[in-house]
DNA sequence: CACTTGACCTGTCCGC
DNA sequence: TGCGGACAGGTCAAGT
């Protein structure tokens, strides 16, 4: 599920009810899913309270008053659900539009707070964590160290764009956008929209594409993920918001699960699915050309 | 180092 | 209806 857009969604979801909550209680049923949960939970987790919520590229971080953070990456199917003590959020059945009842099936970490409102953690396929480290550390992680900057950080240029992309310049260029150490924030179906947005083979050697174009793309990839915010996220399958409720990009995306649909730019044209680095790549054949063509 | 592939999991869908 | 395989929003480690 989560990119950029869904992972922000839920962060100004939670911004909205978590600041103030104090952590009365927590439980998790899978180790790997809070591989560090302080055995002494009540040493490290009760009483703290929450400060803000902040994200950095896909993941995100719960910073509390005792000099911890929570940090929490959704991976595919991962939810963070809040619910108030009256669960009036998604009581009940599931609808077309919003999870039911929790916790269910797939909740693997629970938050209890002290006012009786609770958060939590979901994750189908349990790729997804939750580890708690001192907010100083926070920084100091692997995956933060090697990240690059986020694709929505307004202080990249068109040309460090292009020039971090040119590390990977022997992969495709879809490759080099998933990859997260190169810039911050793209997934699966983002790449795909963005590349097509650009008018760019997914398969195309990085070095092979023209500097124009990749400063479209960088264009294309911003526009994008706004626009995908605005919308709430991309639900294919799991993905929900902080309430529980699914987003609404994918209406609006032009050809990721759209495969046998005419492209819009050119009707009579079928999008077609294929496999690039690895995933499933949506592509319009007329649009998007396997070869230098400017 | 750059690059690719398989592993981590559960669930669903599709062909036989 | 059952069964096997492919596939699903993301990283990692290990291989070349």
């Amino acid at each position: 599920m989560p990119e950029l857009p869904e992972v922000e969604t839920v962060r100004i979801g939670l911004s909205q009810f978590l600041p103030g909550k104090r952590v009365k209680d927590t439980a998790h049923n899978w180790d790997k899913s809070f591989p560090n949960a302080p055995k002494d939970v009540q040493a490290y987790l009760v009483g703290a309270k929450i400060l803000s919520i902040k994200r950095r590229a896909k993941v995100l971080i719960i910073e509390l008053d005792t000099k911890y953070s929570l940090i929490i990456h959704l991976k595919m199917t991962g939810q963070l659900v809040y619910r108030d003590k009256t669960h009036r959020f998604g009581a009940g059945h599931p609808t077309d539009s919003m999870i039911g009842a929790l916790p269910d099936r797939t909740t693997r970490v629970v938050f209890d707070f002290t006012d009786g409102s609770q958060l939590f953690f979901n994750d189908q396929r349990k790729f997804g964590w939750v580890r708690l480290l001192p907010t100083a550390e926070v920084p100091n992680i692997d995956f933060f160290k090697k990240v690059g900057p986020d694709a929505l950080d307004s202080g990249t240029s068109n040309m460090e764009f292009r020039n971090r992309l040119q590390r990977r310049k022997n992969s495709s260029i879809k490759a080099a956008l998933l990859d997260q150490t190169v810039i911050a924030g793209i997934g699966n179906i983002y790449a795909d929209e963005s590349l097509w947005q650009a008018k760019i083979y997914p398969g195309m050697r990085v070095g092979d594409v023209p500097a124009r174009k990749l400063n479209n793309l960088f264009t294309a990839i911003r526009d994008i993920l706004r626009i995908a915010i605005k919308t709430g996220g991309s639900t294919d399958r799991n993905y929900v918001d902080a309430e529980g409720k699914k987003g609404s990009y994918l209406k609006f995306a032009k050809v990721f699960r759209r495969e046998g649909q005419d492209c819009i730019r050119h009707p009579g044209t079928k999008i077609i699915k294929t496999k690039v680095a690895g995933r499933g790549t949506h592509i319009c054949p007329k649009c998007q050309r396997p070869f230098i063509d400017m």
